[in-house]
DNA sequence: CGAGTGCTTGACACATTTCAATTCTAGTGG
DNA sequence: CCACTAGAATTGAAATGTGTCAAGCACTCG
């Protein structure tokens, strides 16, 4: 699963291209970006809130997590991050964090300067949209977020995340027999359904109970899609899948 | 308060200079937007979910609400606008509503075509550059919404919901002596922090009874920014307010 | 003045939290 | 290769925030 070994951008160009074709042109834009790699262990800050970024953080490797602390120390996960993600593509207009972003596995994540970002954009409008429209995908993942947060059941809303999850890493290949990696803990899934870790670990043993999912080691198995879509109330429309390539 | 009465594009206009200035020729072609006006009773639809739009909606007067629905019919609200906002401007890159907008009080708004939004960024890249902030900043407003829902207790939520209301409105005028008009429902409050109605009563009396409000009619007044702040843990930095004007 | 909608209140049910202790697991060094 | 250990998962029991139900009250508007 070393996606994107060679170059550190094809995945971000394969990613922006299930929206509309990319020129030669722009692909070659997009290929020539300077990129900076690093790797890092699980549980790392890669950004912080306050900070005043000048680059973004393009995730080549496992799993990244933005978050949010209350000021007595309680920790929200706002997003999850999967290779192809910029988890901070907003600083490119917002000067300061607003948020943290931290790992949640070893990752490899690559920087690429604003000033690189902005030269291309300007040269190629659909770039900016692509790249506007990634910001708009994940404001729709907050928004269904806030719904599943807001309005359903720790046991809904773990299966709701579980679906989400699958879907998403489906679109990156990272999903095999119904089979995907799930490199996060208890505590960390607690924080990202805005529950505790005690009930995340009740529910997902109801979840097991009933069939929905498998769990080997750090490896997740939904056996039956349709039941867990059903029992997570998820409609995966938001995830705006779909109407890509359709322009 | 009948806030860009003129020309309605004025208020669009005054809210992205506090970005960065605009040129003559930017704040004209804004201007020669063409704008369809309407007026709406409380609790109307505006747009709904699975939509594909082809003009985005902008709100001259009034509040409108941002709202999802669970399978089981609970509601969410994701996000509050008021005069200024746009709250569909992600229509501009992603084909399928994924919400509905609705208004909460008797509204303006007036529809501006996706073709004339397109066309005006192509002309003035800096103009998309403030559009795609606007995005942004609603986003922004969506994480610190999961943190409010998700880590914090009702009565902190409240709170919260207020200051950041008392914030924004002043951003557009709307506040005076620490007062302001607040034309919404307990049962449309509870949706919106993610509670019951029944609950939400009993909170507001307890925010009054802590004299960190008092209520009006439909208006609310602060006699103390600094305590209201504290009850309800809020930094003002995810609205992006302060950078305004800093390019 | 009636009617409807929104607000308020009380009592009870229940999902979820918190605290605390125990078991399990993976990684480390000897 | 095994003992050791820190972190993670699991379990139980008690505390609590919040939801639900149901009824009464109070506006506002025609």
């Amino acid at each position: 699963m070393t996606a994107g070994s060679l170059f550190p951008n094809t995945l971000m160009i394969r990613k922006l291209e299930t929206i509309f074709p990319l020129s030669t042109e722009e692909k070659q834009a997009l290929q020539n970006l300077p990129i900076q790699v690093t790797t890092l262990k699980a549980g790392r800050d890669i950004v912080r809130v306050g900070d005043r970024p000048s680059q973004c953080c393009l995730i080549l490797e496992g799993f990244t997590c933005v978050y949010k602390l209350t000021s007595v120390g309680k920790r929200q996960i706002i997003a999850l991050h999967v290779p192809g993600d910029i988890p901070d593509l907003q600083s490119l207009h917002l000067k300061v964090m607003d948020n943290s972003i931290a790992s949640i596995s070893p990752c490899t994540v690559g920087f690429i300067q604003h000033e690189d970002l902005r030269r291309i954009c300007e040269r190629y409008p659909r770039l900016t949209a692509a790249f506007w429209r990634e910001t708009l995908v994940d404001a729709s993942i907050f928004r269904e977020w806030l719904l599943n947060i807001g309005r359903r059941e720790a046991y809904t809303r773990m299966a709701h995340l579980l679906c989400e999850f699958l879907m998403r890493l489906k679109a990156v290949g990272l999903v095999e027999d119904d089979t995907f990696d799930l490199p996060i803990t208890q505590a960390e899934l607690a924080d990202v359904i805005g529950t505790s870790s005690v009930h995340v670990n009740r529910v997902l043993q109801a979840l097991r109970g009933d069939g929905l999912v498998q769990t080997k080691g750090k490896q997740m198995v939904v056996p039956d899609w349709e039941k867990l879509k059903e029992a997570g109330d998820f409609d995966p429309l938001y995830l705006h899948l779909e109407e890509a390539g359709t322009a």
